[in-house]
DNA sequence: TAAGGTAGAGTTACCGATTACCAGAATGCT
DNA sequence: AGCATTCTGGTAATCGGTAACTCTACCTTA
């Protein structure tokens, strides 16, 4: 049925390891009879078999993704990116998602790791390092994208969240908001990192937040962080006093907060100024153009892409690198209370 | 290095088959033998190599996905119901993003044969059904999402677009619209069919579209959707007489044309009216939140991966099966003229 | 002219599993 | 007791390639 390489060495009367070589542009051949096994190639059409040569040289060709939510643009874009790079180089990316469910998760890397990836690309939504120390023993080189690990040497890149929280609060501070509420997320870096980058940033400019201030949503998807955030919003609008100004540690969160914020009848930003975080592709054209961080997605699936290729090169071990991307920040009209 | 069944065997004083049996339940296996094959495969962490596996069984457990943009939130939305419906059966998924490009599509759908993949799920940016041909020549079963082809008999799983441009423009007619445009796309099915359907709408209620009513855009990402709109729109304002009702063959396009309608000082609805098609996901959230078609996107991953699964089972080539999806519409205030 | 090189192609072993077929022991049945 | 059958498990071939050698001519070069 299907072509194999014994079909065309025996048509031209040359052995297996003849035509191997002229499909891998081993030198041995001479141009002549490269070109007739070229040639018969393209006749019957013949595809080498990946699996057959995957099996003796240990290389599949093949890269692991794991994303919480696809439907978030944010890994969608990086997504985009990576697999840009990777088809370049002949390398075809397997996508995961682990839905924000660390036992999902698991189980997706153990379905990478036994379809032998030759790199793993992680957003994870672990609590534990335990996953990276199993994918460490099978020597596969990983990336970690967007959230990292306290107490965990591995590749890194992403967006210097803390940075991003500081942009946020630093915004909102010389808009002329006094009290700034944060909408924190669930226990990742991101979230800490921004909290962190929010809290020092208020402390420097003596303002610490008040009480009830932070609240903290869970890990959602992206439908629901827009439910988390509207919740959440809820709860600070009825707070007294009533914060001015809102950072919320991402994008759909942010719009919940809007959402809710206008239907209290209150005005954004002059009433309540909102900050996101990830720019997110439709974030011009909501009811109110929000002001947000931009985490250059696509430079971070880019850089993540081109670190998991050295890492595939290299033939020893290269001490983990991590690459941290400036965030910036786009300003609109969800925070603009002045000229 | 890593562990081979050799290695199980040998500990335990088996043959490779018996461990091989084991593991594939095979019944051929006393209790006993098997508790004990087991355990060493779990003190030893064994993973089966599935590119061994692959060889002699001739299936991957590889399902590829082409899709023309991942950041488009419908494709986002398909691809992560059909990564759900695949997981449990034991396939990845590996994907790849032709960015409306019909030469990388052929590319990309090329190095999915060429691994091997069980079945194929393409939404396709083809103009011609030759690619097709070829998948069907390699005898890998293949299923067409969103985008069809006139004499393609191909399984496919979508919306009923012409049911989706008489939905829309019916409701604009009811809201009072007298001079409804379309903005439609590329020829591709889905622009044709809702065209179509708008065309039809409108002459069954003898009010036919005005000359220069329906203008075209290309084929494009996401965020170039939005500028496609926006620069139809500004065409579509300046005319005269001016349109009071737009129907956008899909989101992104209308959320341009919102912003051009916004810009040039006009309502939304009263002046022009918006409709959209697809219900992305922040549809509620903007500007004017967006009346839209609801194209129903996790049900046709989901029918689409069921149908793929039906498909790698069936023995006998099934006559190919074409699963429409009935449009739903989605009211909001862009085309809300009347209480 | 003999030793050594080189280009071009072939031999052999092996990658890690699966499949079809076969063999020996234990059990059942007449 | 004798033979068939069931239960377990093993043998050998195979999947489609690749890696590392080996082998032949034919050239060089001293």
């Amino acid at each position: 049925m299907t072509v194999r390489m014994k079909d065309i060495a025996r048509d031209l009367g040359v052995s297996v390891v003849t035509v191997s070589k002229v499909l891998r542009n081993h030198g041995d051949i001479s141009k002549e009879t490269r070109q007739r096994v070229l040639k018969r190639m393209k006749e019957l059409n013949y595809r080498p078999n990946l699996a057959a040569r995957a099996l003796i040289t240990g290389k599949s060709y093949t890269i692991g993704l794991i994303v919480p939510d696809l439907l978030h643009p944010f890994f969608a874009q990086v997504a985009k990116a990576l697999s840009g790079v990777f088809r370049k180089q002949g390398y075809s990316l397997i996508l995961s998602s682990s839905e924000e469910d660390p036992e999902l998760e698991k189980e997706e890397l153990d379905v990478l790791l036994t379809r032998r990836v030759d790199a793993l690309l992680i957003a994870s939504a672990q609590w534990t390092v335990e996953s990276f120390r199993q994918i460490e023993d099978q020597q596969i080189p990983y990336v970690l994208i967007d959230r990292r690990f306290v107490g965990l040497a591995a590749n890194f890149v992403g967006v210097d969240d803390d940075a991003a929280g500081v942009l946020a609060t630093a915004h909102l501070i010389e808009q002329g908001c006094r009290r700034i509420a944060h909408i924190r997320g669930p226990e990742v870096s991101t979230a800490i990192g921004r909290a962190e980058g929010y809290r020092r940033t208020l402390s420097e400019h003596a303002m610490p937040s008040l009480s009830g201030h932070v609240i903290s949503v869970g890990a959602f998807g992206d439908e629901r962080g827009e439910v988390g955030g509207y919740e959440a919003a809820k709860t600070l609008i009825a707070m007294d006093p009533r914060p001015d100004g809102v950072f919320c540690y991402n994008d759909p969160t942010a719009m919940g907060v809007m959402r809710a914020v206008l239907e209290a009848g209150l005005r954004i930003p002059e009433d309540i100024a909102v900050v996101g975080c990830g720019n997110v592709i439709y974030s011009d054209l909501l009811r109110v153009p929000l002001t947000t961080i931009d985490q250059n997605s696509q430079s971070i699936g880019e850089q993540a892409a081109e670190l998991a290729l050295s890492l595939m090169d290299a033939k020893v071990p290269i001490r983990p690198v991590s690459i941290c991307i400036e965030p910036t920040l786009v300003v609109r009209a969800s925070s603009l209370r002045r000229a």
